[in-house]
DNA sequence: AAGTCGGGGGT
DNA sequence: ACCCCAGACTT
């Protein structure tokens, strides 16, 4: 197959079997822009709620830049990678203030916004400006490693520069194919060539790929290399008084951040000194802990219910919620889950 | 180049 | 239980 083929196979292939009805399939470059970022290693079926969610609160960049930051990661909440959030803020102010309000259309300008890398803006550069530029993300990973029999794993520099000039290359030549054929990269990696069983009876590469023609779809791309996975422990504090739980808003940087949060201590110890800094209490009962998992290490968390003594009293910055609101109140899944059974479980 | 950031779905 | 997903940013 000539490189110039793959894209009109592909465009071809979009219009008759690809995806035409995603909330996000408009040239309105702010839509395009919330999607792309909502979608950065999320799944389809868990954007749209939120993508309804979002748009329904924020139905323009405008409306979004003049929100406060803690109103987005609140409706952001569950879909982690909170950066994302704070940094479609940001953007959405730069966007204002930088650009008078309107979206820039050329692909280096976009990558200028926060949280925009080359193949977010490329994207937003093609659905909303019908650019010629290209994409790379997993999806299309997977697709042209398999098809022209590209070995390595794509997260390594070398393999990624030869995809990304691969992709260059198959570009169509003319401006208005651009979104079909970039629409259609996504479908066929969604639909088609998935990771665990593709669909090569159907796919519109099949004759031509050599993953398909060598029974090696399921060695391409080539893994990750395997990493040990290691465990850390934490203590989380659920501080209640008066039928209401302590909430934290967590630093804007690591983990969860900007989320509110159940205060977090080391060990036993520290927690010992966390309930005399803040009027003594009693320790309710011991809970069984809950794990978390992360992509890169998995968390241990011990539960240590507290009645404190004193009244309510703000200690810090966060808020005293009642415990009924406190799971819904934009908190990480793993608190939340400590906060339904606590909710569930209420101290007498 | 390697590490960090999350939740959820597929297998 | 493990893998990865419409990646970007920091060190």
């Amino acid at each position: 197959m000539q490189e110039h083929e793959f894209a009109t196979r592909l465009v071809a292939w979009q219009r008759l079997h690809g995806r035409h009805d995603l909330p996000w399939q408009v040239s309105d470059p702010y839509r395009v822009w919330l999607s792309e970022i909502m979608l950065q290693q999320t799944q389809v079926s868990a954007v749209r709620a939120y993508y309804a969610r979002f748009l329904a609160r924020f139905p323009s960049l405008p409306d979004l830049a003049a929100a406060p930051v803690e109103e987005v990661l609140t409706l952001w909440s569950g879909l982690g990678y909170y950066s994302r959030a704070r940094n479609l803020h940001r953007a959405a102010c730069m966007v204002m203030d930088r650009f008078e309000g309107r979206f820039p259309a050329v692909r280096e300008q976009i990558e200028q916004l926060p949280g925009v890398g080359r193949s977010t803006a490329a994207a937003v550069a093609v659905f909303a400006f019908s650019r010629r530029e290209a994409i790379l993300d997993g999806n299309v990973k997977r697709v042209l490693t398999r098809v022209f029999g590209i070995e390595g794993f794509p997260g390594e520099r070398a393999v990624e520069q030869r995809l990304w000039s691969l992709a260059e290359r198959l570009l169509p030549q003319e401006h208005e194919a651009m979104p079909a054929y970039t629409q259609g990269l996504m479908d066929l990696g969604a639909t088609v060539c998935t990771r665990g069983r593709p669909a090569c009876t159907v796919c519109p590469m099949v004759d031509a790929c050599h993953a398909a023609q060598h029974g090696r779809t399921a060695d391409l791309p080539t893994p990750r290399p395997r990493k040990i996975i290691p465990v850390r422990h934490t203590l989380m504090l659920m501080p209640v008084a008066s039928g209401r739980v302590w909430l934290e808003r967590r630093p804007s940087e690591g983990i969860w951040g900007g989320l509110l949060s159940l205060p977090e201590v080391s060990d036993t110890t520290a927690a010992e000194d966390w309930v005399a800094r803040h009027g003594g209490g009693d320790v309710l009962s011991d809970w069984p802990e809950v794990e978390h998992a992360f992509t890169h290490y998995r968390l241990v968390i011990t539960p240590v219910p507290v009645r404190l003594a004193a009244p309510p009293v703000a200690p810090g910055s966060g808020a005293w919620l009642p415990l009924a609101e406190a799971p819904d109140a934009g908190v990480p899944a793993p608190v939340k889950k400590l906060l339904l059974r606590l909710a569930g479980a209420p101290p007498a």
